[in-house]
DNA sequence: TTTTTAGTTCAAAAATTAATGAACTGAAGA
DNA sequence: TCTTCAGTTCATTAATTTTTGAACTAAAAA
């Protein structure tokens, strides 16, 4: 692919991944990691490549860090960090999901438990929500555990 | 429940429902009809319960009507809209979930047939993110399904 | 016909979030 | 010891997103 084209396909996945929760800047990297020729880069690497601040590319690399979107190695001889994809994108994110609907869930079932039986279709609607919910859950637990499974 | 703590709840719901990709305002509707006595509520109403600004309620309530988390009756006698919630929030919600996993995937394709065979662990890395997105997706799209067959 | 009701539209303000720049740290090398 | 390298920290700036205010519309009521 040529330099330009790499750079545009950079910046459009890097798009997609503000969808799955992250800023521009961490998904330019993710995108970026997965795109560039060698599998791992450096933080100066991607301060050249993306012409960003230093404090724009450490924020967002301590970031991805964390969440263990990516991961680094080290060289004996070097001081630099090389960093590298991990396999559990998705797993990250799927969990997060998993917070935000049980989170949920347990306001609506305050709401319900709230509400007067007087008017009994908003608890229907809700309830039907946490249904929803639920079988959601438990499929995404079974995902989780399948690739947790794959993993050993 | 006192009016305050109502108050209280339907601030700490909303914010939840931004998580779920609601602006505050429309995380606070949608979070008012579930917990307001009344099913339904006018515009008005909502104007006067948040104290906010006509415009703010108005765009918040086109969004949500568009997107299918609320509906409106009218009653012949009456000019007003009466807003309430539907059953499909999650629904809506999954639907933009796997309309994101697609697209993301699309790009993933691209990426690893654009890769050349010297760095193989980055496509492999690509590879596993995409198949746990097809398992998720799979089972995202059987609970889609269950959720559309109980309607019938 | 004029007024009121129930909103809509959109430019501007306010609030929030992301990125920058400059000064700093701490370890390694000369 | 002094310098360079590989970042970090944080106050400020920039960009984006959300909310507001004011002027407007279209239908119903007076």
């Amino acid at each position: 692919m040529a330099e330009f084209k790499i750079r545009e396909h950079i910046e459009e996945t890097g798009k997609v991944f503000e969808r799955f929760g992250l800023t521009p800047m961490q998904g330019r990297i993710v995108s970026y990691l997965a795109n560039a020729e060698k599998p791992e880069a450096t933080f100066s690497d991607m301060v050249e490549f993306f012409r960003a601040s230093k404090s724009s590319i450490s924020t967002s690399l301590n970031y991805l860090l964390m969440a263990k979107m990516i991961d680094y190695r080290t060289y004996s001889s070097e001081r630099k960090k090389y960093f590298h994809l991990t396999d559990s994108f998705f797993m990250i994110y799927f969990t997060q999901v998993l917070e935000n609907l049980r989170e949920l869930k347990e306001l609506c079932y305050k709401t319900v438990s709230a509400r007067s039986i007087e008017y009994p279709e908003v608890s229907e609607t809700i309830l039907k929500w946490v249904q929803g919910a639920n079988v959601f859950e438990k499929s995404l637990v079974e995902v989780v555990d399948r690739i947790n499974g794959q993993e050993e």
